[in-house]
DNA sequence: ACCTGAACACCGTTCAAGT
DNA sequence: ACCTGAACACCGTTCAAGT
């Protein structure tokens, strides 16, 4: 992209405070295009065919145009990874912060794997760089903050914070990106245990097991709380 | 690969039998190259250099061959990888089996995470194709025999046994593949919470949030069981 | 000043031609 | 029968040459 000032790698603070300052000073292209139609095309083609199939020259060939064009307005693949994640993130609905603590932490907790997993092929983009988005920011703080407003103390509540991070993020591994439709758990052949268990198994909502295992850390967070 | 049996996609029940076949079937080959020897060449290639750095290309080079040479070996880059998953899940050690059953389920979950972080960029090859190797079989039935070992009853231990299986990955993710050393949680500017609470969150060490998480859980378990 | 065809250094995979 | 150079259809990225 010529004429960028240097800024840093895609996602990084310094980055995302030149992004901000590049979308204030830009005047209109011949060729029409803009960062917002660019991210919106390439989010439905990762959502429609996979995070894989975002190339550049693919992406570019959506606008009839080459993948020299779309450099014009991309610095490069990274930096499209980077606004489609922000662009998703956006897609997370806050709590109602006058609802109670506890409740807003399991909401925020389900309504950030709902949008993960209204865009599974995002998911792997989500570690390529940096989460300094200002959706990424927001929704971060306020994950915090609904645990402090549901009464438990700092020290239990940021261990709490980064578990239910990752825990989200697992909840929604094996759905994400180029992931088969069932990997896990294996066919259960040699597998006493599973064979004798396996429908169960076999037939458990994705869905019921996540709310379940929050709602077993909450329970274990509360009785270490005494409550 | 010429002279391949059709044996279904890498990975799947049938792909295994036929692999265990070709490896008894085989004769020496005038390149000195075997499946083994591959896989670990391989292994040391991701280890070393990321997911993305094992090509056919580069890791015949390693051979000082060609790729046509190594297709000779592999049928393609996915079974490479899941041959890869495989080696990689064989380094977990099973708990002693006469130790308490609770024990066990913390034992094997972390013994999970450490051999995932022993080989992190491995981990995305996990959902490339199904978990039906011989070390993935016997480690996923030992998962769920050691809650039920601990006494939870099935309707409990089945989605314990999932849920607790996306914590590891989760727990592992951003430090997985092509991560970037440090992408979460986000500068906290603009994040008056993060901000409060920023040394805490900064100093948090990823083994004792897991463990947190993991002794928080099972807590939550243990009241419902009504222990 | 702005745009882009063509090139560079890569990919996975195949197959005809060699031994 | 076994092996592999060369090709095919792709990549991300750059830049000289055009307008």
């Amino acid at each position: 992209m010529v004429g960028t000032t240097e800024s840093g790698p895609p996602g990084t603070s310094a980055w995302w405070a030149a992004h901000a300052e590049r979308l204030e000073r830009r005047r209109p292209r011949v060729d029409g295009l803009t960062i917002e139609r660019i991210v919106d095309e390439a989010l439905a083609l990762v959502d429609g065919e996979g995070l894989d199939a975002l190339t550049v020259r693919g992406l570019a060939a959506r606008f009839d145009t080459s993948s020299a064009t779309l450099y014009r307005h991309v610095a490069s693949r990274d930096e499209l990874l980077v606004l489609l994640v922000e662009q998703v993130l956006g897609e997370i609905r806050l709590p109602d912060p006058s609802l109670a603590g506890r409740t807003k932490v399991l909401e925020l907790s389900t309504e950030f794997r709902r949008v993960l997993l209204a865009h599974p092929n995002v998911v792997d983009a989500l570690r390529a760089a940096p989460l300094n988005g200002p959706n990424a920011v927001r929704c971060a703080d306020a994950g915090l903050a609904n645990l402090l407003d549901a009464g438990y103390p700092p020290d239990l509540a940021i261990p709490a914070y980064l578990a239910m991070i990752d825990y989200v993020l697992g909840s929604v591994f094996f759905r994400s990106a180029g992931g088969d439709p069932q990997p896990f758990p294996p066919a259960p052949e040699g597998a006493p245990t599973l064979e004798a268990n396996w429908s169960e198994v076999a037939e458990s909502e994705s869905e019921k097991v996540f709310a379940f295992g929050l709602e077993m850390f909450l329970t274990g967070l509360d009785r270490l709380t005494g409550r």
